[in-house]
DNA sequence: GCTTGACCTTGCCATGATGGTAAGGTTCAT
DNA sequence: ATGAACCTTACCATCATGGCAAGGTCAAGC
């Protein structure tokens, strides 16, 4: 299997792929005579592995160590646990971060009359906000 | 008053200031013989319209705009208003994808025994997802 | 006057995850 | 044998920010 193929079946893109090799994330993979990246249906299911990661936003220092763990039989569910709980911290933080972004870009917008006139509440926050 | 006290009374960085000008965000200032850059109190209004709108999210291109409108009597708020609902789409979407990763993080972390073990429910769902 | 510390200058490199592009080699089907 | 579709490496760009290095400047105290 090429890495057109391996990029296909995993839902990353080739260039990523050899990315995460390059910086260590996946070993290196054998090669053809032509030198052609070749994975076996192991490896899809580490590179399915690592897109499912990314879908919840996990970092790729995250998710080397979620690899270390998930291919170490003696781990322990609890180094796991603790890892998916940082990353969950991280995402309720920025969750916050945007929530409050919305709420004042909300009252803002409100307030703007959007008449094409020159006046405009948006920019007159901006300026000098008068709350929040 | 020179580019500390800018940054001190502004909230932004000496270093970010000095990013902003170098990448047209502002005009270059006045220079002292030596070649400090002196700010005056207008340039700090503006210094401070930029940090709001960075804690708004803006990026530095939408300020760009905003602040040339900012300046600019002929304005019409309807560009301003658009400037901002699609900035609020996009902390919209962030919003959603943000919200669905702290779901799946949630019930995956619920499901983790954290017992020292080795079975692990978040590994098995990074593995093979049952659902979602 | 000279030293010292706090400030300023420019310029380069790094981050994190991803995309683009360029220049070249390979494979396969026609 | 030719062309399309694939592969290779290597470099550059994004976006906003921080860090560091090497050097100039200013003000206060001795």
């Amino acid at each position: 299997m090429n890495i057109g193929q391996a990029a296909a079946a995993s839902g990353l893109s080739a260039k990523m792929i050899r990315h995460y090799e390059h910086s260590g994330l996946l070993q290196p993979t054998q090669r053809s005579d032509a030198g052609y990246r070749q994975y076996q249906p192991k490896d899809i299911e580490i590179l399915k592995f690592i897109r499912r990661a990314r879908v919840l936003g996990f970092s790729l220092a995250d998710i080397a160590g979620l690899l270390a763990l998930w291919q170490n039989p003696q781990r322990s569910n609890t180094v796991v646990k603790q890892v998916a709980q940082q990353h969950l911290a991280e995402v309720e933080l920025k969750l916050q971060e945007l929530h409050a972004m919305k709420q004042t870009l909300q009252q803002m917008i409100a307030q703007c009359a959007a008449d094409g006139g020159a006046h405009c509440a948006i920019l007159q926050h901006l300026a000098k906000p008068t709350r929040s």
